[in-house]
RNA sequence: GGCCCGUUCGUCUAGGGGUUAGGACGCAAGAUUUUCAUUCUUGAAACAGGGGUUCGAUUCCCCUACGGGCUACCA
C-alpha cells in the first residue's frame, strides 16, 4: 500500500434478507477505518444471484447501517467512479475481463455440465476441478481449439474457469493475521464465469474493487481460503500494483456449542441476531432485530465494535466517534469471539444512563404510544424518565417501570397488605388524604418528612404504612422512591388513587 | 479427508521472557435503598498438553490436541 493512496473501503453485502450481527461488525471496521483515515466508505450490493435475491433487502441493509450512524458515503463529487456498485448493473464488463483471462492464459471455457459435475463428485467425495484433472474433462483445455471455436459458436453452454498454477505459492500479508500462503496447486479452478453469464463473487469483487478504487478490504474471516483465487485475479488482470490491503476479520461465534452464529441461533437462544426486524416478503416470518427489542444504537456500535477489537486500556465505553478517533487494525484480535448476550444488555443499560434526555425522550415518547398514551406533557415525561432511565436495560422497559406515571394501576397487590390490615390504617389514610390538602409544598422532600412524622404520632410503625401506600400508588412492591412518586402523580391523582384502593383492604 | 486460521477466568479480553497474570460481563456474598431494581464493596474464577531455546517461559520455536472456516456454476 502506498501511502498516498486515498484509503477507500467498501461493504459489499448481498440482498438475501437480513443484517446479521457478522455483516454489522464488518461494515462497521470497514466504516472506522475509513473515518479514522479520512477515507471514503462506500456500498457495493451482490446482486447476482437469481436464487437468494430479496426483494426491500438493499433497502433494509441500507436502513439498518443509518439506523447504526454508519451510513456509505455517496460521494457526490464523482458517483460515476465511486457510486454504490452493483454487480447486476455491471454483467457485461465481468464477461469482457473473464475474456480476458482466457486469451491471456490464464482462465479457460468449460463446457461440463453442473449435473456432469455433481455425478463425479458422487463417484469421486474429493473431487476437485484442478490441474491434476482438467485436461480430462471437457474444457478448452483438453478440447482442440477448433472443438472449442465449434462449441463456443453453437452456443453451447459454459463456463470460464481460473487456471490456478501447478505449482509454486501465492502469499499475501494480511493486516491482522501477518503473512499467510497458500500452494496454489491446492487450489481449484474456481468458476469466474457462471454459464448464466454472471459473474461469480470472485470475479466480481476483484473487478469491482479495482472499478472502485478501493484501498482496504475488511471482511470476515471465511473469505480467507479463497484470498489466493483474488490475488491471483489482481496479478493476472495486471493490476497487481493497485491492489489493496487485506484485513480477515475474525468470526462471531455463536454463544454455546460452536460455529459461526447464524439467524436460527437468535430463535434457539431467545436473542436477535439482526440489526433490525426482519420480514421475509416470500415466506412471511419475521427474525427479531436488536432495534425492535428496544437497542440503542451507540450501545448496538459500541458492543460490536469491542468485539474483537480494543483500544489497549481498560476502557469498554466507545461513542462511534471515539471508535473512529482510537480505531487501529493491530488492536483487532485473531480469535473468533463467543457473542454474550448478556454482555450486550450490559452495553445497552450504560448507554441508556449516559445518553442525554433530549435524545431518549422522543424514543421514550414512542414508547408510551405504542401502549396506548398519547398526548403526553413532554416535561412530566422526562422527570419520569429521570426517575427510572437507571432500572431500563432496553428503552423499551420504560413502559413496564413506569407506566403506573401514565395511569392508575390496573390490579392492585391486596394480598400484600390485607392480611394486615386494620381500622386503624384505615384512619391513617382518610387522614392523610384530608392533611394533604393543606399541605403547601409538594414535592418529595418535604412529604417524606410529612409522612414520617404522621406516621409516628399514629404510634404504627413506618414499615407498616409505607407498602400499603406504594400498593395503592403504584399496584405492587416495585418502582422508584414512593415519595417521588407521589411528587410526579401529583396531589390530586395521589388522592384519587388512595381512595380508590383503601376499599379494597 | 485436504487446505487455511486460531487457542489467557464460564464469556469478551489486557499483558508479555522474571507480574500477587489486570479489567469487563455473568455468578456469589455483604452494604445502601423500610419495595423491586440500581449503585457500591468483597469474593470465586484462566495462560490446552508435550517437547525444545533460556539462568528463567504463560510469553519465542516445534509437535500434538482441541476449536473454527473453506473445500458449489452461494456469497
Amino acid at each position: 500500500m502506498s501511502s498516498q493512496k486515498k484509503v477507500r473501503v467498501r461493504f459489499a453485502p448481498s440482498p438475501t434478507g437480513g443484517l446479521h450481527l457478522g455483516g454489522v461488525r464488518t461494515a462497521l471496521f470497514n466504516y472506522l477505518f475509513a473515518r479514522h483515515h479520512g477515507g471514503d466508505f462506500i456500498l457495493r450490493i451482490e446482486d447476482t444471484d437469481q436464487t437468494r435475491f430479496v426483494p426491500g433487502a438493499e433497502e433494509y441493509i441500507n436502513e439498518c447501517l443509518n439506523w447504526c450512524g454508519i451510513s456509505p458515503d455517496e460521494s457526490p463529487q464523482n458517483p460515476g467512479a465511486y457510486g454504490p456498485y452493483r454487480q447486476s448493473e455491471r454483467k457485461a464488463s465481468y464477461r469482457q475481463f473473464a475474456e480476458q483471462l482466457v486469451n491471456d492464459g490464464y482462465a479457460y471455457y468449460a463446457f461440463d455440465t453442473a449435473e456432469e459435475l455433481d455425478q463425479q463428485r458422487q463417484i469421486q467425495p474429493n473431487f476437485r476441478y484442478s490441474h491434476e484433472n482438467r485436461l480430462s474433462l471437457r474444457n478448452s483445455l483438453s478440447l482442440s481449439a477448433e472443438e472449442t471455436a465449434r462449441l463456443l459458436e453453437e452456443g453451447v453452454a459454459h463456463t470460464i474457469r481460473i487456471k490456478m498454477p501447478e505449482e509454486g505459492t501465492v502469499s499475501f500479508e494480511d493486516m491482522i493475521r501477518g503473512r499467510v500462503t497458500f500452494e496454489t496447486n491446492l487450489v481449484d479452478d474456481k468458476v469466474l464465469l457462471k454459464a448464466d453469464g454472471m459473474p461469480t463473487y470472485h470475479l466480481a469483487v476483484v473487478v469491482d474493487d479495482r472499478a472502485m478504487q478501493i484501498s482496504h478490504i475488511f471482511r470476515g474471516e471465511e473469505w480467507l481460503p479463497s484470498a489466493p483465487v483474488h490475488i491471483l485475479l489482481w496479478e493476472y488482470l495486471g493490476w497487481g500494483s493497485e491492489m489493496p490491503s487485506w484485513a480477515h476479520l475474525p468470526l462471531i461465534l455463536k454463544p454455546d456449542g460452536n460455529g459461526k452464529l447464524s439467524k436460527r441461533d437468535g430463535d434457539r437462544l431467545g436473542f436477535p441476531v439482526y440489526a433490525m426486524n426482519w420480514k421475509d416478503p416470500k415466506t412471511g416470518d419475521l427474525t427479531k432485530g436488536f432495534r425492535e427489542l428496544g437497542f440503542l444504537p451507540e450501545a448496538f456500535v459500541n458492543m460490536l465494535g469491542v468485539l474483537g477489537w480494543n483500544d489497549g486500556t481498560d476502557q469498554e465505553l466507545f461513542s462511534i466517534q471515539d471508535l473512529i478517533d482510537k480505531f487501529s487494525v493491530d488492536r483487532i484480535s485473531k480469535s473468533g469471539a463467543k457473542f454474550d448476550f448478556e454482555k450486550a444488555k450490559w452495553f445497552n443499560h450504560e448507554w441508556i444512563k449516559r445518553l442525554d434526555n433530549s435524545i431518549l425522550l422522543p424514543q421514550v415518547v414512542a414508547v408510551l404510544a405504542s401502549n396506548g398514551v398519547n398526548q403526553v406533557d413532554e416535561e412530566y415525561v422526562e422527570k419520569v424518565l429521570v426517575a427510572v432511565k437507571e432500572r431500563m436495560t432496553y428503552v423499551s422497559d420504560f413502559w413496564e417501570q413506569s407506566y403506573f406515571f401514565f395511569q392508575a394501576p390496573v390490579s392492585i397487590d391486596v394480598d400484600a397488605v390485607k392480611p394486615k390490615w386494620t381500622t386503624e390504617k384505615t384512619a391513617f389514610f382518610e387522614n392523610l388524604m384530608s392533611d394533604f390538602e393543606s399541605l403547601e409544598q409538594w414535592d418529595s422532600t418535604t412529604l417524606e418528612p410529612f409522612f414520617k412524622a404522621k406516621v409516628a404520632s399514629s404510634g404504627m410503625k413506618i414499615g407498616e404504612l409505607m407498602m400499603p401506600f406504594r400498593i395503592m400508588l403504584v399496584g405492587g412492591k416495585f418502582g422508584p422512591d414512593v415519595f417521588l412518586i407521589t411528587e410526579l402523580l401529583g396531589r390530586e391523582e395521589v388522592t384519587s388513587r388512595i381512595k380508590k384502593a383503601l376499599p379494597l383492604f
